[in-house]
DNA sequence: AAACATACGGAACCGTGTTCCGTTTGACAA
DNA sequence: TTGTCAAACGGAACACGGTTCCGTATGTTT
């Protein structure tokens, strides 16, 4: 677990406590303020929930996008393994791919505002939807073409599309009761079935 | 054309003419703003454009809302007026439906950054969703119990679900070659069909 | 032509993201 | 243990966009 003088090549200079300790922090404050207000609560909130200046802010996480990445990378990173152990998991691929969906509209609606950032244009989030898409899209894809192998969808649904697609459903989706994305997510995932 | 005495009951007393004169001046400035930069433009772009002061905006369209949906009413209004035009049109009901759709989703495309807009939670375009929502739900809706009256699709569909869902799946479809709004929207128009 | 209300322009204000700089603190060596 | 120095810190300062205020200008009416 140690990186102090792990990792690729070259000694990374030992990191200040006082340093990793405000990261950690940091990421427990982030996650709160995340919860209560959504990920778009103002910089100082979170520097405040912390205890700490907001420079210290930008010094550990230059963007928001990496607090937002560093935030989430577990659920993410749970997300995009449990792509292949469903399809492993014996049911048909269409159905392992409508419950990863489902997975991943769980993840999104729960976490506010975070589907509305995925889709921001604002050069910040760049490495946001780098991080999302890199490591999805290549499991969604994988879904994809099994359910298309097995001629239970059509042939020509782009994962990518397909994820922006899910991901824009989503938006807004906490504090409209009147809106369930996961029924729309449904019928966009029956849409592709083939016409039979 | 000239409604200074008419309409509803009270003498709408004498709007000052450099006045009447400034909203044209500033819904076509609007416009050509919101083609180039978008509805979220800055305030002060839009009044440098009219060649007026900011707060000769918040005096005619005192928040964004006003003066999008001021900028937009008569292509709204023609898209609402289309749907039963279609419906008479001869086609089947869900091609008429899919038709329909159509028209809103190139209109939404087209806006740069109405879609999010559309989204957005901030107070302050409470009355844009309800203008768009009043117009187009209850046409939305009447065509959707069409197609349902005709067998064509599942009959638990909810209008304003499905025009937030397509709201969404068109934001930020400009600007990102790789997703194709339209294409989404069909799958999930196709996903409304009774299984068979 | 005078009087008055309407409308105007731009400065001022406020909240939020971002950067800068003087100060503090942890790490290492003597 | 203490001295030195770079790493890290906190908060003030800055930039920018939305919103409001107020002194001034202008259209309308008598």
């Amino acid at each position: 677990m140690n990186d102090s003088h792990g990792g690729a090549g070259r000694a990374a200079p030992h990191k200040r406590a006082d340093a990793r300790r405000n990261e950690r922090t940091l990421l427990d404050a982030a996650a709160a303020v995340f919860v209560a207000s959504g990920v778009e609560a103002p910089v100082r909130d979170i520097a405040a929930r912390a205890g700490v200046g907001v420079a210290t802010i930008y010094r550990h996480f230059p963007t928001r996008a990496d607090l937002i990445i560093a935030v989430y990378r577990h659920q993410v990173e749970a997300c995009a393994e449990a792509g292949p152990a469903l399809l492993a998991s014996g049911a048909t691929p269409h159905a392992a791919l409508g419950r990863w969906i489902n997975l991943f509209v769980d993840f999104l609606v729960t976490k506010h505002g975070l589907a509305a950032v995925l889709r921001s244009d604002d050069a910040g989030f760049g490495t946001l939807h780098a991080y999302f898409l890199d490591r999805l899209v290549p499991v969604c894809s994988h879904l994809l073409e099994a359910a298309a192998a097995a001629g239970e969808i059509r042939p020509d649904v782009d994962a990518y599309e397909l994820m922006r697609g899910v991901g824009n459903l989503c938006i807004g989706a906490d504090k409209d009761p009147r809106y369930d994305a996961r029924r729309l997510v449904g019928l966009l995932i029956a849409g592709m079935r083939v016409p039979q």
